[in-house]
DNA sequence: TCGTTCGTTCGGGATGAGCCGAACAACACG
DNA sequence: CGTGTTGTTCGGCTCATCCCGAACGAACGA
C-alpha cells in the first residue's frame, strides 16, 4: 500500500482529541497556523495508511526547535505515554522520524523529524515497494519455469505478469537513487 | 498511505480460506503454478492496503480467459456473493479492474482487469495522491500568507514545508503523464 | 543502595474492517 | 404478470487497530 483506504479518504475527521488546543487565536497567530498545518498532516497521515496520532506527532517534531524527548510529545500532544512509545517507534521504522539517542548524557532518547519527505519516500520504496516486487517477481518467475513445457492461456498470462513487474521494479530502482530536484529535472528534460 | 503497515509486513498469512484449492498437482501444472501467483497478490495486496480477498479476486480476474461475473467469482474464489460485491466495487474505484456491463444482453456485469499495472499507479498518483498533495499545499499556502508580517521559525518550516510539497507534487504530476516504459527510460537518459 | 526519571510492555475497552448469510431490488424471459 | 436470475444492502460476528492507564524495567544521581 501505499494506501490504507484508497477510498473513504475522510472519515470521521472530528475525532474528539484528548486535549483542547489553541482555544482561540487570531490568523497571523504563528501557533494558530501552526496548528492547521498540522491537522492537515493528520489528515494525510490517514491517506497513507498512518494513525492520526502519528501525523500529529509527526507534525508537532516538524515544528519543534529541538528534538523533543517521549515526554515532550505526551505534554505536547496530549496523548498518553503508551501511545506516544508505540507511534515513535512505528515512525522511526518508517524512517519519518530519527531517534537521536545519547545526547549529552542521559537514557532520555529525543526524536528529530525528517523533513526532507522524499527521503522517506525513497525509503518506502527501497524497503517495501521493491522488495514485494522482488518476492513477487521470484514466485512468478518461478512458476514460469515450472511452465516452460506449456503454451496456454495461463502460461502467456505470467509471461506478461513477469514483463510488467520487471518494468516496475527497475522504475522504482531507478527512481529510488535519485532526490526529488533530480527527480522532477529528469522528467522535465525527457522530451518524447 | 500508500502503504498500510509499513511495518509487520507478513502477518498471519495462514488465514483459513473457505473453500480448499488446488489439491495436489504437480509442479507444472498450470493451475498450480496459477494458484500460487494468485497467493502472492493476496500478499502484496495486504501491503497496499488491500483486502486479502480484493488480491484473490483480481487474480482471478486477471487469468480469467474473459470478464467474469460476480456469481462467477463466487464460485472461483469461495468468498460470499456479498464480499464478492464490495470488493468488486473497491477495486473498480481504484482502477484495478473495470465492469464491462451491458455486454451483449441482460444486467448481468463482468468484471475485466487492468493488466497494466502503471496505469493503476498512476491514476491514483493523480487522484489521490496528487489531490492529497494539493490540498496540503493549500492548507501550508494559506498558513504562509496568515504569517508573512511574521519571521520567526515557524515561519520559515512553513515556507520549507511548501517547498517541499510543490515540488513533490511536480514529480507526481509529471510522473503521472509518462507510461512505464517512458519513465525507465527518462531516468535511464538523464545523467548527472 | 535507594529513589527518580524515562521508556517499554501488558491488559483492556472502544471503534472499525472483513466476511458471512439472508433479505431486498432490479431486470429478463417465459 | 409471475418467476428465476443477478447484484446490492443490511445486520451480525470476529478479529485487528488505536488508544488508554498501570505495571514493569533500566539507567542515573544523591
Amino acid at each position: 500500500m501505499l494506501t490504507k483506504h484508497f477510498g473513504e479518504v475522510c472519515r470521521d475527521s472530528a475525532r474528539s482529541r484528548p486535549v483542547e488546543r489553541v482555544p482561540d487565536m487570531r490568523d497571523d497567530d504563528p501557533a494558530a497556523a501552526r496548528e492547521r498545518v498540522i491537522e492537515s498532516m493528520e489528515q494525510s497521515a490517514e491517506l497513507y495508511g498512518l494513525s492520526r496520532s502519528a501525523g500529529r506527532i509527526y507534525g508537532v517534531l516538524y515544528f519543534a526547535a529541538e528534538p523533543l524527548s517521549i515526554g515532550d510529545l505526551v505534554e505536547e500532544t496530549g496523548y498518553a505515554k503508551s501511545t506516544v512509545s508505540n507511534v515513535t517507534r512505528t515512525l522511526t521504522r518508517i524512517g519519518l522520524i530519527r531517534r537521536r539517542s545519547s545526547s549529552g548524557g542521559g537514557r532520555r532518547v529525543r526524536f528529530e523529524p525528517e523533513r526532507e519527505l522524499w527521503y522517506v519516500v525513497r525509503e518506502v520504496l527501497r524497503r517495501d515497494v521493491a522488495r514485494e516486487l522482488q518476492t513477487t517477481l521470484r514466485t512468478v518467475r518461478q512458476a514460469e519455469r515450472d511452465l516452460e513445457a506449456v503454451d496456454d492461456e495461463t502460461a502467456a498470462r505470467i509471461r506478461e505478469l513477469r514483463e510488467t513487474h520487471e518494468t516496475l521494479l527497475d522504475v522504482v530502482d531507478l527512481a529510488a537513487d535519485f532526490s526529488a530536484a533530480e527527480l522532477r529535472e529528469a522528467l522535465e528534460a525527457y522530451d518524447r
